[in-house]
DNA sequence: ATTATTGTACTAAGTGGTTAATACAATAAT
DNA sequence: ATTATTGTATTAACCACTTAGTACAATAAT
């Protein structure tokens, strides 16, 4: 897993949203087993504390087991995935939505600009 | 003007990005008076410090000026203004789609859910 | 000339996030 | 039984952001 932090927000937040979306896309599958508290903090570059805060807070939320020693795994409820899937995605349309209304941009013209842009990136 | 702050990121951040975006929709038209510092910083209940910071930047990038003691005022450069708002756009959207990837969905697939959505929002 | 308003600068204190270093508890592996 | 690995907890230090309070310089308004 690459991981992409910068200081704009919190890292343990970005920690959190990275691990989220790996399980969302399907990267990370229900019920695989997660490296160590240690072992991820190494590959992110970031300390120990900081990843487990992430980790705490994903399992808070329900989509990480802890075994004490065995270690974490994702969960294996896979409608809870789904449904979270389709938060998500949701809450990302809304948001974008919204910022494009702030810079004067109806939906409309959103849906076009998006349409012109995504057909501009396919002749890459 | 009415702001949204959150402690999500930093306050001086948020100013800046919503005074960028009164300007590039409109609601700023070029060659206005803005309030004073004290003023603003009053309206966004806010620090008059944290106030300084955002307009400082502001006018680094050119779309703010001030006259010493006569106050602040927005750019007269209409094409700058232009300028930016269609950068501002591509980049919500470029990021928009970078999210949404992330989530597992190819941009064929957001565009039909954003369709889906701005639909389901006009019937309100 | 005086006054009020403007932007600007400075210092001190508080808070939250991050790193660092260390230690402990539980258990899988041997 | 012993060892290694796991998650977890604690303490101290550092840094950026924010607030608070105050002061100064320039100039528009009077």
């Amino acid at each position: 897993m690459k991981w992409e932090l910068n200081s704009d927000r919190p890292v343990y937040v970005q920690l959190i949203e990275q691990i989220q979306a790996e399980i969302i896309s399907g990267n990370y599958k229900p019920g695989d087993k997660l490296p160590s508290v240690r072992d991820l903090a190494a590959e992110a570059t970031v300390n120990p504390n900081t990843m487990q805060k992430a980790l705490s807070e994903l399992e808070r939320i329900g989509l990480l087991l802890t075994n004490r020693t065995s270690g974490r795994y994702i969960t294996s409820d896979e409608q809870m995935i789904k449904k979270l899937k389709a938060e998500s995605a949701k809450n990302q349309i809304l948001e974008f939505i919204d910022k494009m209304h702030q810079l004067g941009f109806e939906p409309e013209e959103t849906l076009n600009l998006f349409i012109e842009i995504v057909k501009s990136h396919k002749q890459d």
